[in-house]
DNA sequence: CTTGATACGATATAACATAACATAATTGGA
DNA sequence: TCCAATTATGTTATGTTATATCGTATCAAG
């Protein structure tokens, strides 16, 4: 039973209050050094950001919010984001519109995410092995790195275990072309190239699905 | 003047034309070849995300097909769209909510993307030790991997040779507090580490912004 | 020419996000 | 304490992106 799920998937018997309080308690911690204002009203959006391990939309957390006062409006929830965003202490998932806690608010970092197709469970990275391989390839088209906006979807330890499979589409699921990593390929492979050359809906990588 | 821009930026006098048509070429050879139907419309559509190596909006694809067909309607364009990246010769920027033409839609493959975020053009990487990296990491959380989503916000080589900083913000601005990676720190660092310990809002890495 | 499958037209609505301006709460100083 | 500036929130409206549903047209095969 792991606390506090820095890195990785927590298990699925933790003691979730846990995290809960200590992203609250460390969030008012972070605003009162900044001088920032934790309010009544981005403190609940946190709060309710942190429900779970699982991103939240935006409207989710209006109808939540719209039972406890009146007036919530869309501005309401996403300023309250932007505001914990600015803060560090949220991050925003691309690929699924929605919203998650951040596991490590004190240090600035763009998020790295492993997204659980089954359970819809949320992971974070911030390996700096994935933002050295990105700087250095980026470098050798000449580019300079800001933001990263890195999604990996996949299957969670837990899911794995399970045999569970994807359950339901992410949104906008234009795309039906892109292989899975295989566990560990032969190195020196062609730069650029993944998989082999089979047609895009099939799930084959080389060696493993 | 390169023809064909595989990986990294085009240069900016490129000869367009050479693009466009040999994204026409490829896309009617390999639909051709998996019996997938590139009909008009599919082919005006992915003939339009490659007016440019900037991404288009379904909604401003649509605008254009409007005036070219009675009764384009939003599902015209996604349903294309939709075709289009199943056959991988498009790609979704989710960081974005739009769209550019592949550029190597023989090989099944996430995308890899920097966005210059001063004239917003978008080049694709598809760097194998960026898939490794991910690979390794998301392996040591127990996590087996599928779909990548790899952005890389930026700027490309010809805006900073101009000094040319940003323009506009990206959509759904949420988050001030991603720094910049450094050209290259010294390695040995804490994993999960990426700067120092300054405030979401300072541009500072640690030797370079 | 029928049949079954695929693609497209057409309408409606869902889901996500922001603009603009009014009012309230907070803060720091007179 | 009171005022003025600033910041936060309320409120209404609208913009933007994406999908559901159902009917019609087109296509390929037998
Ligand atoms: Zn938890
Ligand atoms: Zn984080
Ligand atoms: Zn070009
Ligand atoms: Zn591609």
């Amino acid at each position: 039973m792991k606390p506090i799920p820095n890195e990785g998937f927590p298990a699925e018997d933790h003691d979730h209050r846990h995290c809960t309080d200590r992203a609250l308690e460390r969030a008012a911690a972070i605003c009162k050094r900044r001088g920032a204002r934790l309010t009544d009203l981005r403190r609940r959006v946190l709060e309710l950001v942190w429900s779970g391990h699982k991103p939240l939309g935006a409207y989710d957390i209006l109808d939540t919010l719209r039972r406890e006062r009146r007036g919530a409006a869309p501005p309401t929830v996403y300023r309250a984001l932007d505001f914990l965003a600015a803060q560090g202490l949220v991050h925003r998932i691309e690929s699924l519109n929605c919203f998650v806690g951040c596991s490590d608010p004190e240090l600035p970092h763009s998020g790295q995410f492993l997204i659980c197709t089954s359970c819809g469970s949320v992971a974070e990275l911030n390996d700096v092995r994935i933002d050295d391989a990105i700087r250095d390839s980026a470098a050798e088209a000449g580019f300079t790195v800001g933001r990263r906006t890195i999604e990996v979807d996949g299957l969670c330890p837990h899911c794995q275990e399970q045999g569970r499979g994807p359950r339901g589409r992410p949104p906008h699921n234009i795309a039906g072309g892109t292989p899975p990593l295989s566990p560990r390929g032969p190195r020196g492979r062609p730069p650029h190239n993944i998989a082999g050359g089979t047609p895009p809906l099939s799930p084959r990588g080389d060696g493993d699905g």
